[in-house]
DNA sequence: GGCCCATGTTCAT
DNA sequence: TGAACCTGGGCCT
């Protein structure tokens, strides 16, 4: 379940959990494991997360930088920790709980200025508090690429994923197809500042809500449905099904071996 | 048990 | 543009 909300949610659960003493630091499934008896009870200092990059900081300025690709996953528990399954790349442990880390694309363990090298390859953040829309928009307004593919490059703006492309496209009513050159500066302050919001709630959460609450169906007037993917959202993976607001059915395509979704009636702009 | 799919990214062609 | 990588859940037989 990772986009960006996900992974400052993260930051903040670790930091919460295991900052500022010192953690038991394993890797049972191996790949990690000559890093992890480096960091062995040492003090984990500060966490950080831009994008869908988590950092997990350490003395000496030594990051562990994760990402969790389409896979990972991460669970929190409660001392005493059950055995670890083979598939653990990470384990932290201190004597009040544990947390454990599955099937990321990367865990590893990197200096300072190779954590400096990742921030400068990602775009601004929405949920980072001084990063710059004008930075994206700068991009953003000399390009022939479509708007849905531009959300969804991390060097243009970095943690919005399939949901949140999806979502924030329907609610400014924005044809997924239309460039980014196409797109007014106007629609795009409104978009990053919804992204903001959508986002800093997705981190409360820890799910993704998107839909306003007139457009509920009890608002509606229809009956309720559930999303199997934990939020409540107007067209991602809402394929052939109607639309809450028009009533049109759904739309998906293929961009950028991703799966596009939006309302045809909705996103005409 | 096997197959398909997924809120992601990188590398080879 | 396609394959590869990392894992687990759902659905099929």
């Amino acid at each position: 379940m990772p986009e960006g909300h996900t992974i400052h949610r993260l930051a903040a659960d670790h930091r919460e959990r295991f900052g500022g003493r010192p953690v038991r630091v394993s890797s049972p499934q191996g790949k990690f494991a000559d890093s992890a008896a480096l960091l062995d009870g040492s003090v984990l200092e500060t966490t950080e997360a831009h994008g869908k990059h988590l950092f997990l900081g350490f003395p000496g300025e030594e990051w562990i930088h994760i990402h969790l690709g389409l896979f990972g996953k991460v669970t929190f528990g409660d001392a005493p920790a059950p055995p670890p399954t083979d598939t653990v790349r990470l384990r932290l442990a201190n004597p009040e709980g544990y947390v454990d880390l599955r099937g990321p694309t990367t865990c590893a363990l990197v200096t300072d200025a190779e954590k400096q090298a990742i921030h400068d390859r990602l775009g601004p953040d929405p949920l980072r508090a001084d990063d710059d829309p004008e930075k994206a928009w700068r991009r953003i307004s000399k390009s022939r690429t479509t708007i849905a593919a531009l959300l969804m490059d991390q060097k243009v703006i970095a943690g919005v994923g399939n949901v949140y492309r999806a979502e924030v496209l329907f609610r400014h009513g924005v044809d997924p197809y239309r460039t980014g050159k196409d797109l007014t500066r106007r629609e795009w302050d409104a978009i990053w500042s919804d992204l903001a919001a959508l986002m800093r709630e997705g981190v409360r959460l820890n799910r993704i809500d998107t839909v306003r609450p007139e457009h509920t169906p009890e608002a509606m007037g229809r009956p309720p449905r559930v999303d199997d993917h934990g939020g409540e959202v107007y067209v991602y993976r809402r394929t052939h099904q109607p639309c809450l607001v028009c009533g049109d059915e759904i739309r998906t395509a293929d961009l950028a071996a991703r799966n596009l979704f939006w309302c045809p009636g909705c996103q005409t702009r």
